[in-house]
DNA sequence: AATCTGCCTTGACGTGGGTCAAGGCAGATT
DNA sequence: AATCTGCCTTGACCCACGTCAAGGCAGATT
């Protein structure tokens, strides 16, 4: 709300300062390629809850990349139905999908205080090819990407969606360096719900039951994995790596 | 069967005198980058029913650009269940979702006779760090894959997700010059079906009652959409473009 | 401390669609 | 022409999950 300091707001450090080097977009980069990406980042003022980075139908211009937080990205369908694609956590991209049609596809919400990079596409494409590494990243982060979607459309019944969905979640945070078994789920049961296309009541009565066989212990957003094998062996383990 | 005649064999035919030019790999590229792209392009022979070009959990060498027919790629869960990920028509590609993890996910299997072209990932990597128009067109063509796998997600009651099939189907015929209205949908109920999570019977059923609302008109797998926009309305319309 | 508001939980009930089982139909095989 | 085989259709039944409705709980507001 007041003023920022920048030398010591992790939202405004550059990709060699960021914690995020070895997710995101730099992996693979040297030094002197970094540079290079970091000159056509922008990092964003954070996000407090609540609020959209871009509006489905815009013109796209930018790709994101979460720096701090999460993101939900929605469509809003003919009849009005909201639905929500994914969530993204720090160091993930989201945008992506917009490359293709030239406009974003999706409306991208904050949930909780959030912050991104903005990469302006069109110079990140320049430097694509300048830079193989870099290339090599996109095209991996891309085909990634398209994996995650896939993954979702295999889970069937509603508990194997749930197990599929807190394990996606449990790997992708193990990846970040957080711990895999205990983490904030940041979004409200209504919006895991609409995402993995159920009703609010049933993730909340499937909640219970994990919790009743001893696989989580949740607590509003708080989870704890207690029994991750059993979750996984829930699933069909789609959501391993 | 016996031996084919290669100069009259569309299946060894390469980019510049393929009919898909406009729609596959080569969409953006001049003469020159067409030549340089068809010197990494391996033509396969033509594959009949049901034979694999690619086994999930295979080294991931080639990514594969239809060129006749269709094939499925299809993934096995924990429990032994198969789940088709997809249908890929002329002119698509798949085999992207192995870029990421560097072994292929799913199986690629094909649906009637139908041949692809093979295409090198280290060749085509280092291709499109040269020639721009073809980068381009590689992410323009990954974004458009997460796009669709997303789309997916959104359907609901199964009604809305046959209809939405139905759909993309048709939009896709019509990107490749065909008709939007009639086409064969090559794969049995049964794989319809286990695409969309829905039991055959239900499949059955919804072409029936599609049949009688006077939306469509089906005898085995030739299909002929008699009102287009019934369907939309019904699908919720996120199959447009 | 009391009220409000949003989110979550819990129960009761109804239904969409899965499962099981029995034919029908068409192309392949003899 | 008769049988076989695989795929599709149709009906009967049932259950998982959505919907509706009534509370509970915790943080925000006064």
């Amino acid at each position: 709300m007041s003023n920022q300091i920048p030398a010591f707001n992790l939202s405004y450090l550059k990709c060699s300062q960021c914690a995020l080097g070895k997710l995101c977009l730099p992996l693979g980069l040297d030094a002197q390629d970094m540079t290079a990406l970091e000159n056509i980042i922008e990092p964003s003022a954070p996000f407090k809850e609540n609020q959209t980075v871009y509006q489905a139908d815009q013109k796209f211009e930018r790709i994101y990349a979460v720096k701090s937080g999460m993101f939900k990205t929605v469509v809003l369908d003919a009849n009005g139905n909201e639905h929500i694609l994914g969530f993204h956590l720090p160091g993930e991209l989201f945008g992506l999908d917009a490359i293709y049609p030239q406009k974003y596809i999706s409306t991208a919400v904050s949930l909780g205080t959030s912050s991104v990079c903005g990469i302006n596409y069109t110079d990140l494409e320049s430097l694509a090819g300048k830079l193989p590494s870099l290339q090599r990243q996109l095209f991996s982060l891309m085909s990634k990407e398209v994996h995650t979607s896939q993954a979702m459309t295999v889970e069937h019944a509603a508990d194997q969606k749930l197990a599929g969905f807190i394990l996606a979640l449990a790997s992708r945070y193990k990846q970040r360096g957080y711990s895999e078994t205990r983490f904030n789920l940041m979004m409200p049961r209504r919006d895991i719900a609409n995402h993995l296309n159920m009703a609010a009541e049933t993730v909340s009565r499937l909640f219970k039951r994990f919790q009743t066989e001893g696989l989580i212990d949740i607590k509003r957003t708080d989870l704890h994995i207690t029994n991750i094998q059993a979750l996984k062996r829930l699933a069909g383990c789609a959501a391993s790596s």
